[in-house]
DNA sequence: AAAGGTTCCGAAAAGGTTTTCGTTATTTTT
DNA sequence: AAAAATAACGAAAACCTTTTCGGAACCTTT
């Protein structure tokens, strides 16, 4: 039983296409008798209007593109299922694309996808297009009126719809809290480095620092490349440098970073606190449990869906928007309870 | 800049719309001259051949879709980037969509895709459609014609190709290895109790026992439920049944396990061995770090996708296969070494 | 009986593209 | 110079659907 189509039916009943259409859509324009014979047919022949022919004809494929770097990490796992979920509930499938931090594979989905099958998309940068810096692809796609919510790995200079976590913010509370647990010497470990998040971060942290008279010191924030032995690193970082604690910039850094102190005897939190980035599933089932910083990455796949969806939706140009999503901190076994009552937190 | 067609490039330039395509296209049919202006204009408008036009023409989408019960899941991530790999490398997109576990929402799915949105489909049960044993939705698709692909999650009752993992023999192998291991009261802790998948590992479990000589003993499979006390479940599992080994059907219990056992001051795997299913991201990190059984997510992925496009390229029609996937186990420092030389492993 | 209304169906356009087959006009061959 | 070949373009079909409009037949109203 092959495919069947409206022109196989009028064939089958000697009626035009325009009638079995109106059929099988139930008008009124078609009598009783004959729509329940074309309608029994069809339903027997399992016929379904064909819905490229209908993205055609409507101009409207409600579907919409998804471009996110890795979706083994769980943050982007995490905003993709934000994004499916809501994108389907308001009747958008999604079509979706891993750019495995790659350029090449970015530029050419993007290309691919903006020729009429994605009606908008929502992208986070791949690293490689970060650390270029080479954003004329999306460029291209806002003249060429699709739209466009990045979020996470975003650029200044795309003009778009952006959904971001206030890094800022989160590295302000972070170390903040970590102060109030008594903590003076907080130290940073980011295999981050060349991203506008981890930057930012260490911004929010060098706020905390001064607000509360706590002096900045540069050898404390250590830098973990690809290869680099990170054993090593903490062992240099320990060296002499009275640290209680230590910020991670990401969930297995700071798994890694806990095995590492509790390796050397190091008891966490009681002489070294430990706070980790992005609330994965590491870090309940680790013990000490981490304190983490959770950035919400359902929601932001909601919002960003959200906003993706209305701008397809609504006619005319609003003003494109950013917007900031706090993050939370998730405490656990790993810091400190914080000293006295403090109200202001 | 509105989106362009070849219909306007045509205006401009004063001519037919077939010029015009066979200009884009390089067609020597155009003179040289006309092909390079038309050429010039359409690179500057940013003109590309609308998508769902060509697939209208070519009856061929290049897409298939993808549906898993439940992308938090680490198992399924994995499946799915293998899956989203080799597709792309083959030219083709893929449209995803998350079940969520929920039968209706698995129907509605497949319903809308197999409307000519996709070449074919790659799919994972949904926890409710296998209780429920209804994969009517399946059938139809069968019979119209749409390449299907079934994955881990699989029905008999569907004639497609499929891809699953080996679990009678990974539930034999990781039981012969306990007991070469020294192990001799081996449990089960279950919580996957409603699926084909649980019963396959106990199944093996049972052969090897019978074939080293160890009585089944039914007390000590057991199944936690949904809102389940894991802590008491485990008490009542340890009490007065001298057990010396635990298979955790997934991850989380797995790791729950070891959890309660170090609460309990029990000494892993000194006292009892540990392994788990599903090698995930946790298992790495706790300490002591669990020896798990790998399912080989992204090569299952990998294959269903390749399976699957064969199976849309190739004309006529071969049988269909049921790829079955071996476990690796990845010891690690849960479970006691082999003792002795055991050459037969 | 004429005018108007209703019922039921078909023709055709529209959406964008490729491709086959004409149709000219020019060039080459005999 | 006539015949044949080539070059350069256009018309139209095909993919499948919805929808607007038109038309014929019948029925109802004055």
């Amino acid at each position: 039983m092959k495919k069947i189509a409206l022109k196989d039916i009028a064939a089958n009943f000697g009626v035009s296409i325009s009638t079995v259409s109106k059929a099988v859509n139930d008008s009124h324009e078609i009598s009783k008798e004959l729509k329940e014979k074309i309608q029994k047919y069809a339903k027997e022949h399992h016929y379904r209007p064909n819905h490229v022919a209908l993205s055609l004809l409507k101009k409207s494929t409600k579907t919409i593109g998804v471009i996110v770097p890795n979706i083994l990490n769980y943050f982007f796992t995490q905003v993709f299922y934000g994004i499916e979920k809501t994108a389907n509930s308001r009747g958008y499938s999604i079509i979706s694309c891993i750019s495995d931090e790659s350029y090449l594979k970015e530029l050419k989905t993007v290309e691919l996808l903006s020729t009429g099958t994605v009606e908008g998309l929502i992208l986070s940068l791949s690293e490689e297009t970060q650390a270029k810096g080479n954003v004329e692809h999306l460029q291209n796609l806002i003249e060429n009126q699709i739209p466009l919510v990045m979020f996470d790995r975003v650029s200044e200079e795309v003009d778009c719809d952006k959904v971001v976590v206030d890094d800022f913010e989160a590295g302000y509370k972070t170390t903040k809290h970590l102060l109030k647990t008594g903590c003076k010497r907080i130290a940073i470990v980011s295999a981050i480095y060349n991203s506008s998040v981890g930057k930012l971060r260490v911004d929010g942290y060098k706020k905390a620092l001064k607000e509360n008279g706590v002096e900045y010191d540069e050898r404390l924030i250590v830098e973990v490349r690809k290869n680099d032995d990170l054993q090593l690193l903490i062992s240099l970082l320990l060296d002499n440098k009275e640290i209680d604690a230590i910020i991670a910039l990401d969930e297995i850094t700071a798994v890694d970073t806990l095995n590492i102190l509790k390796s050397k005897e190091i008891e966490v939190p009681k002489e070294i606190s430990i706070v980790g980035f992005t609330n994965g599933r590491l870090s309940k089932y680790v013990s000490p449990a981490l304190t983490m910083v959770s950035q919400h990455g359902q929601y932001i796949g909601e919002q960003a869906a959200n906003i993706l969806i209305d701008r397809i939706e609504k006619e005319g140009d609003m003003p494109y928007t950013t917007k900031l999503v706090k993050t939370s901190l998730i405490e656990r076994d790993s810091t400190k309870k914080i000293l006295g009552n403090s109200s202001s937190y």
